[in-house]
DNA sequence: GTTAGCACTCACTGGATTTGAGTGCTAACA
DNA sequence: TGTTAGCACTCAAATCCAGTGAGTGCTAAC
């Protein structure tokens, strides 16, 4: 373990690097904190946290940078609380009250609201549903040959599709198999719909082309209905930060952004495990082994939801962040409660 | 107007600039393209063209670059054609037939495939619905309190919006309104709905506190039907492009392509005049003053639908650009047909 | 009217030099 | 024994200084 001192030196070095980007040197610590040691003192001590790998050197001369090591020590115990401001709190009320009226608002402008505030990308990972349960099916007819089907769960999410009437089959067919489908599956989870229940209204509905086509309908919207949704932001603030100051390293990033289905796995990744942080070279993807991911998953009435994160340099205000994430993740259950209980 | 070589200096000056990047000089003009008179004779015709306003200067000596006015002429007059090759054709063909299977996805795709084949950035504008007809509306019941409104055109679009029922009233009275509604409005577009009928409506209806609100409901459904949406693209590739080699006109240029309602603007500005180019200057917005803005409006059994345009560095391929906007014009409206009619 | 020739401009390149922030080491000090 | 002052050293960045080359404009000859 390291002692006093030396933490005291990394934990300056560390947030003097971070608000000024620039490597730190043992004159301007000796300078800006008041360490009560002298420069040379602080060479000797910043030669040892090098020599433990806290700290590194670009080249000989010219100051020291935290390593990924350095960070993880600051964020597990070195960090000091920097609580949100009572500015910020009502920032974020006004914002949400000013441009929330729908659901799929909430996350957007959750994004938006990160980003703002850290000058990092935001990304905002939306319920899964297939937890929330299921309330009841409707078809409605389109033309000739094509219905509709509406499908609703007790969140308020509603979910349409069109879909080709099999050869023989009339509307009144599928209003017969609305009823046995409701008849079974209202109230039930989405995820438990997948797993049972569906041989009985197999037997039910029995015949013709129909069972096959409306099974293929129902899967495929329950596939749907259960892809969280990702909402981003920040993409323009972070190119403020100096280490996006290029713009093939932006470009890379953007594009490992537009992906998806990465972006989601490494959400994912993290979720259930309250607020976490990956450091640089703890991150797995390589397009990011100098950027830092903040992420913190949020609930509602004891049941998983979805999760928020910051993806930033390493050189990143982690005590802020953390605790702005924190805020948003209680306040993000409140206003999603106002909207939709 | 310019004499014949001097058009043909102009457009290789254009042509040269615009495949380098590089102010391009006498002597490399006289080199590259076959002109038959010496660099000296080229540059006494490049000063008169200076003169005339068709080419700049940057400073004295290093090459000149093609002005605003340059571009414009060679774009009205100078322009070689550039068809689409069959494999490019080719390649788009395959890329819709794997990508897209609804409607919404067309937008995208043709989007991301815009900006995949001229580096540049994209933006669709999909269809005013407006113009198309509605189909007819139903209502679901949510909860005690809570129904589903749900909204069809024969385009193939299905909305849906949750509504609190009003103090008192029935959900058998929401399936007396949703007769009423589409006896009246069937068949109808989006637009005469909007204009007439919605006083029978009310007369037959009358009473309650219901009138009120389904109206606000279905104004309210309307106007969200009615906004274009925007699909944009190719902010990636755009950074390939050396004009944005730097981080600060990136960034200008994604907010602004991030203000929504701007760029509809924009694209809006140009709707139903078939393909245009707006060059450099002649942009009204100043964050694009050194950009053009080639748009084109696509149409369907004579009816407007929307418009497509690419944003790029003035320097921009405009003959290759034009012929791929005419091309995608063309397949967007048949891949439309081909998922809806 | 066209072209060769020439002086001139100016960005860019690359080597040399200076500057300054920083280090490591050593010796002296408390 | 831990701390500090002092000093030599390092290295990136800035500055300077030709030299180079692509370009121009002008003039005189063809």
């Amino acid at each position: 373990m390291l002692d006093e001192r030396k933490q005291r030196i990394l934990q300056a070095v560390i947030q003097d690097y971070i608000s000024s980007a620039e490597p730190v040197g043992s004159r301007t610590l000796a300078r800006k904190y008041d360490l009560g040691v002298s420069p040379a003192t602080i060479r000797n001590e910043m030669a040892d946290l090098e020599m433990l790998g806290y700290l590194e050197h670009i080249h000989t001369s010219s100051g020291r940078v935290p390593s990924s090591k350095g960070y993880r020590l600051y964020v597990d115990s070195l960090l000091p609380v920097q609580p949100m401001t009572d500015a910020e709190k009502a920032m974020i009320d006004k914002w949400y009250k000013a441009k929330v009226q729908q659901l799929d608002q909430v996350f957007q402008e959750t994004a938006k609201i990160i980003s703002k505030l850290t000058r990092n990308v935001s990304l905002v990972l939306a319920p899964q549903i297939s937890k929330a349960a299921f309330r009841c099916m409707q078809f409605l007819p389109l033309d000739d040959h094509r219905v509709i089907a509406v499908l609703m769960t007790d969140a308020g999410f509603v979910e349409n599709r069109i879909m080709e009437m099999p050869a023989g089959s009339s509307f009144e067919d599928f209003q017969r198999m609305a009823k046995v489908i409701n008849g079974y599956l209202a109230g039930h989870t989405l995820g438990a719909i997948q797993n049972g229940s569906l041989k009985q209204i197999e037997a039910e509905i029995g015949d013709n082309g129909l069972y096959e086509s409306a099974m293929t309908l129902i899967d495929k919207a329950l596939n749907s209905q259960r892809k969280e949704r990702l909402y981003l932001g920040g993409t323009t603030e972070m190119m403020e930060q100096p280490e996006f100051h290029n713009v093939d390293k932006v470009k890379e990033l953007l594009i490992m952004l537009e992906k998806d289905q990465l972006m989601k796995d490494i959400l994912k990744a993290h979720l259930g495990d309250g607020l976490t942080v990956t450091i640089g070279q703890e991150n797995e993807y390589s397009g990011i082994k100098d950027c830092s991911i903040i992420t913190a998953t949020y609930h509602l009435d004891g049941e998983l939801l979805g999760s928020m994160a910051v993806l930033g340099p390493t050189r990143m205000e982690y005590g802020r962040t953390m605790s702005l994430l924190n805020y948003m993740n209680n306040n993000l259950t409140e206003v999603i409660k106002r909207l939709h209980w």
